[in-house]
DNA sequence: GTTACTTTTAACGAATTATTAACCAAAGTG
DNA sequence: CACTTTGGTTAATAATTCGTTAAAAGTAAC
């Protein structure tokens, strides 16, 4: 899958209607990931990292406004679209409430929410240009340029960073001298959190620890069970 | 008036529609010029300076698609979308070869109207950043010249670039020690974004390295998966 | 038509990257 | 301590991306 495909969860329980909507946006170029409820949403949504969620408010057992207040404890910005069959004002109003980005009615024009997806990502695209401008960090006697994916030494050794290399020292240096939670890496950067992708990780630790030793003032240490942490020591 | 607000020039004949569709985008924040055929449309473009154009195709004298071609001859970017009665294909391929930017068949939603308006300008926006009118370029000890197509060497050697290669190092130098993604370089350029461009156009990476191959500070490099850097050394 | 030029496609090798296995060390647990 | 889980590290493998040259296909001028 290309680098800047959007990823969409779709939470629908009715089959037939979602596994069309799937892959009338597959085709339009997005990455979606189908749930059946909201359990299996919920689940689909903690273990990777989506652009948009779009859910179904009538869904047996867990609603999508019930889903949608979980998810925004998880992460508060991201979009949801919701799908309703019904036009209720109270409905609407809840909707916003738990932070809904926009409102479909069933059935609805598959143009307009393709032009809706468009619009709600390219807004969050051009707000998070602002915050996440940041590409530059200071490590210690390193320069990390994340944006261009390499590393230097006292300003002359410069090394050359793979992308996976890259995002995970970006997300140390963003979270210095702190922890940063193996969970959250994992589906910030793998997109998904289980047993292979964690050991992926730790060897990308080793390739950055032996890049890092140039600095014996900085390390990344191992916090067991949780996760790791990047310190420049004085 | 706000300072950001965008100014949409409306060709409309039918003074009903045209003044509700009026009324409609003024209210959702657009500040509209309403003309009545082509004629009078023409002349309100030339008087002013419009982000967005939105042409009847049937109109009396002068259609939807002159008045386009008119238009194009003074603003070459400005986004042009067409309303029309009917769906014929014809007029569509027409319509897209006098570059429209959209189609939309009467009648029509008035929210789609808004979000492909709200999607054009948009997109126009994001991409005239990058898209200065420069066209002379100081490259190491070589000189671009990307109007007349042509690249010196301390003055004295002079390279005769095809279309393709000059596009492409004109791209490269608006980014000068920047990242240009490969993705952008090739939608800019090659108008599409698939394997076979995208090896075109390692073919003209590898052309244009050997150009600069006379100044040895001067680097075209790849990173990896995302794209090129021309860089100057110091 | 021919010619000169431009662009695409093929082909093959090289480099880069991510994943997985393997084996051992360290930390936590009863 | 015996045992389980988690982490550290290296190396092998697989997959993708890139560099380069050359041939083929397409275009425009003559």
């Amino acid at each position: 899958m290309e680098e800047n495909t959007k990823r969409i969860l779709l939470v629908e329980d009715d089959p037939n209607f979602g596994t069309v909507l799937k892959e009338y946006l597959t085709i339009h170029n997005y990455d979606v990931v189908l749930a059946k409820n909201g359990m299996e949403g919920y689940e689909k949504f903690k273990k990777s990292d989506f652009h948009l969620c779009i859910l179904d408010v009538m869904m047996p057992y867990k609603d999508g406004f019930t889903l949608a207040q979980e998810i925004r404890e998880k992460d508060k910005d991201v979009p949801i679209i919701f799908l309703t069959a019904k036009a209720l004002k109270e409905d609407v109003l809840k909707g916003y409430k738990v932070g809904a980005d926009d409102y479909l009615n069933k059935p609805f024009d598959s143009e307009v929410l393709l032009l809706k997806i468009q619009a709600i990502i390219q807004r969050k695209n051009v707000e998070s240009v602002a915050d996440s401008k940041q590409f530059e960090f200071e490590i210690g006697s390193f320069k990390l340029n994340s944006k261009l994916r390499f590393l230097t030494h006292n300003g002359d050794t410069q090394i050359k960073l793979s992308p996976k290399e890259n995002e995970l020292l970006r997300l140390l240096a963003l979270h210095i001298n702190d922890l940063m939670p193996r969970e959250i890496a994992l589906t910030k950067i793998w997109r998904d959190d289980n047993y292979f992708t964690s050991r992926s990780m730790d060897v990308y630790i080793a390739k950055l620890r032996k890049y890092l030793k140039l600095d014996p003032k900085v390390e990344i240490l191992n916090i067991h069970g949780e996760g790791f942490r990047l310190v420049i020591n004085p």
